[in-house]
DNA sequence: AGCTTTCGCTACGAGTCGTAGCGTAATGCC
DNA sequence: GGCATTACGCTACGACTCGTAGCGAAAGCT
């Protein structure tokens, strides 16, 4: 979040109140209006707090966005199904799920599109929002060797390369298919597209 | 492009000096302010040309962006490289090369994130810049069947929905590495993605 | 009590937007 | 050549948003 209340402990604190309505209005305002014609002011007005509140808790329109967005992703969690399989689709689904929310649609490309020129920006949004993906991949690709469904890698570099292509393929290929191609990553879609990438990653490891 | 010009004969002609210049303009903004902080103003102060000149070709920001990252696309070629494999590392690395530049890089996502609330705005994007896309997906599978490394797709719809489920992926992935993982995609990369792709496919075709 | 920080409110200069109006420049048609 | 038509550069405009400053009141802690 973006409180940094470690040290002060003197004084009027914080409404947590206006913190959760302010993002729940900043959601609202993404449906409604987008990221390019969202206003601070208009957030302020929506949430009934002053607009001199926002300032003093975000430096600005893309920090709170982030914000807004990344609690989106709060209900992502990797399901135990019994295969690899399954627990990727169903995660898959969980995450098309989300993006197919309009808030998340026209927020989390707009942040991302910014802060590839703004480096604190990027390592916010890593934090808030990728950090979490990641490490279901982790988890999952950890149970699927524990289940012998995916050879366990020796050296750890090549097995962090790995992980990262696996992320990048299935956050990538849901985020085109829904936001870029504009069709739904409905369970037919999942299905086939999970088949294809395990199969290749089963194939890549006995070949390597 | 934004020209309109196949009936009106009459009058005097817009100057095509004008549209490369503004395009180029743009792109130099995008470049050195990014897609929030470019003003329409500025970009034509750049281009010297006048604003109202602006206002009378494109309807606003994003239409003027949009025809100007799709003339980066322009380049992309499948090269004849012997294999499938071959090929498909080669374009993707075209791919990877535009996206690479600063200018694509704030320039695409931002369009993309206000075409999720703008249908014309997606559809520009999709005729001017995904289409070409997709085309080099059509063309390289179609090169492939002839050459046997991918079995011929007997049914259309299949076939369809296995084109889009490729470009997904491909596009997907490499956006992905590139703009959210933030990390380069480089040869290295590329090869792997493109091993654990084709065993994918052919793993997929061979067990339908 | 006293201290500290937050809150709501108002007001402000600076900047951008998109449009209108004007006179001028460059074409096609007669 | 002259005429109609369209594009161009320029200026100016109201409306809007931005981010900040200053104020008095409120809500905690010791």
């Amino acid at each position: 979040m973006q409180s940094r209340t470690p040290a002060s402990r003197t004084g009027r604190p914080r409404s947590a109140a206006a913190d959760t309505a302010i993002l729940a209005a900043t959601r609202e305002a993404l449906v409604e209006l987008g990221w390019s014609k969202l206003t601070l002011s208009d957030v302020a007005t929506r949430a009934g707090v002053a607009k001199t509140t926002l300032y003093r808790r975000w430096a600005g329109k893309n920090e709170l966005v982030v914000d807004a967005v990344a609690e989106l992703f709060d209900e992502l969690e990797l399901p135990d199904l019994g295969s690899l399989a399954a627990d990727i689709e169903g995660v898959v689904l969980q995450f098309a799920a989300i993006l197919a929310r309009p808030e998340a649609r026209s927020g989390l490309m707009a942040v991302v599109a910014e802060s590839t020129r703004d480096d604190a920006l990027r390592e916010r949004i890593r934090a808030s929002i990728v950090d979490r993906q990641m490490r279901l991949v982790l988890q999952g690709r950890a149970r699927a060797q524990h289940r012998g469904e995916l050879p366990p890698e020796p050296d750890p570099e090549q097995a962090a390369r790995t992980v990262d292509l696996i992320f990048d393929m299935v956050a990538g290929a849901v985020v085109h298919r829904t936001l870029v191609s504009g069709k739904p990553a409905d369970g037919e879609w999942v299905h086939s597209f999970i088949r294809v990438l395990l199969l290749g990653l089963v194939g890549a490891s006995r070949t390597p």
